[in-house]
DNA sequence: CTAAAAACCGCAAAAAGTTGCAATTTTTCT
DNA sequence: AGAAAAATTGCAACTTTTTGCGGTTTTTAG
């Protein structure tokens, strides 16, 4: 096999996984290490790869995740015009902090008269900027982690409410589990949450979909509606479907 | 899998979640804590996460409001200084909302152990942001103008504690009337500060000296110390002084 | 205050990389 | 064609990087 052959097929491999690992090449190739990491090494200063300990990477390896913000961030826009269509004027709303939840105040019509419960900084910020609704914040101890209220007091006061709709984002769920979290006073708020409102609304981006974290908040079945960026026919949801939620 | 690989799922999981933590990912990835620790620590280096104990957090979460560079800052700088020097380890701070707080609350040395109740969000989300010190929000509905909790609820909550120090911004204060606002609400909540606490200290910068607004907080006696970004023997203090304020 | 979890430190083994060199192949030039 | 020059390749010795592990210290949470 010729050098140009197998750099070739070195870059086909490349474009094709994104990433390379030198002793697969050699044993593929028939050819020693050395010869394929003089290959890379030329790969690299040309410019065609990312030579890295062990093998190496695409060049679109990169700006793959270094992008994703912006990416999500688009996603969240579409989750946030979905869920906006869920809310009308006098609604009484409870409303978590994820930055799916924030994008969506950022986005909210100026004509919306509602009123926003909530224990998050950020969002309460958020709907703060906005010139009608009205804004309470439940107060409490500050999570520095998440800069959220947590606490009895918090609690407690979510629990003496009945909103019309808990808008909610999360961090992994999954068909198995239901809805789960990895900070302890997040679930317990969460929780208190759901409780206290009559339609459930939970915000999440396709990709925390079928993930899993340590402490369980509730099942699929305490859930109303999911909204993701996906269209709603997408085969990835269809089992959150057939176990009963309404997908936007 | 490559090194780079692994940072780079590591990036994306924390973007995804907003905190990872270091046993998770280690479980995920099929390798030794110890790696994820080194990762971590090289993409807490780089500036892309944030490490905690346990794990790491998302460093965009954390800044939602963009340093807006208040108008005076140097002047509240100077201030911010002084004010600083009143805090020890162990107060218990009640803390209001104003611009010069802000500035007041960024500028906090980190060794600092301190707790602070505040019904401001922008003062909540800066507190929150130090590393040892407790932050407890006051709840309730949000004054838009001032971005400040005000009804009834905040104003039992604080007439419920007794904080060592209180640290206000104003916004108009003379000889003849005092400290004055022209927010109800407001003027409520800062009575009920001032009432809450031991040593009440006033942050306002010299512009504000010698103006008068519509309603009363409180008269002059009933302040402690005033705390201008001049020097405490400017003549324009001097009449404040005579009064029986302590000049910083 | 105490026990458990996490972080740190140093070390050693494995994997990857580097370098120099000799053997082989390819190219070039007469 | 055939010899010299140039390029390529594999190998061996050595260096560097990466990783996991045991023991110790630090941090956290009850």
């Amino acid at each position: 096999m010729l050098k140009k052959e197998r750099q070739a097929y070195i870059l086909r491999q490349v474009s094709l996984h994104n990433s390379v690992l030198s002793a697969d090449l050699s044993a593929e190739i028939q050819v020693s290490e050395d010869t394929i990491r003089r290959d890379l090494n030329e790969l690299a200063e040309e410019g065609k790869v990312i030579k890295v300990h062990g093998g190496a990477l695409s060049k679109s390896f990169n700006s793959f995740y270094l992008r994703s913000d912006v990416f999500h961030g688009e996603q969240k826009k579409i989750i946030g015009q979905k869920a906006i269509s869920l809310l009308k004027d006098g609604m009484f709303v409870l409303s978590g902090g994820g930055t799916t939840v924030i994008e969506t105040a950022r986005m909210l019509p100026e004509t919306l008269l509602a009123t926003f419960l909530t224990g998050s900084i950020p969002a309460a910020y958020e709907y703060a900027q906005h010139p009608n609704s009205e804004v309470i914040f439940i107060g409490d101890k500050i999570s520095k982690k998440s800069q959220i209220a947590v606490g009895g007091e918090a609690i407690s006061k979510i629990k003496s409410v009945k909103a019309d709709i808990c808008i909610m984002g999360i961090n992994a769920m999954d068909i198995e589990n239901g809805i789960t979290d990895n900070d302890w006073d997040v679930v317990i708020l969460k929780k208190a949450m759901l409780e206290a409102s009559n339609l459930k609304v939970v915000l999440s981006i396709s990709e925390k979909l079928n993930s899993v974290q340590r402490i369980k908040i509730c099942g699929l079945n305490q859930i109303d509606i999911l909204i993701t960026e996906l269209d709603k026919d997408d085969p990835i949801l269809a089992p959150y479907r057939d176990s009963g939620i309404t997908i936007l």
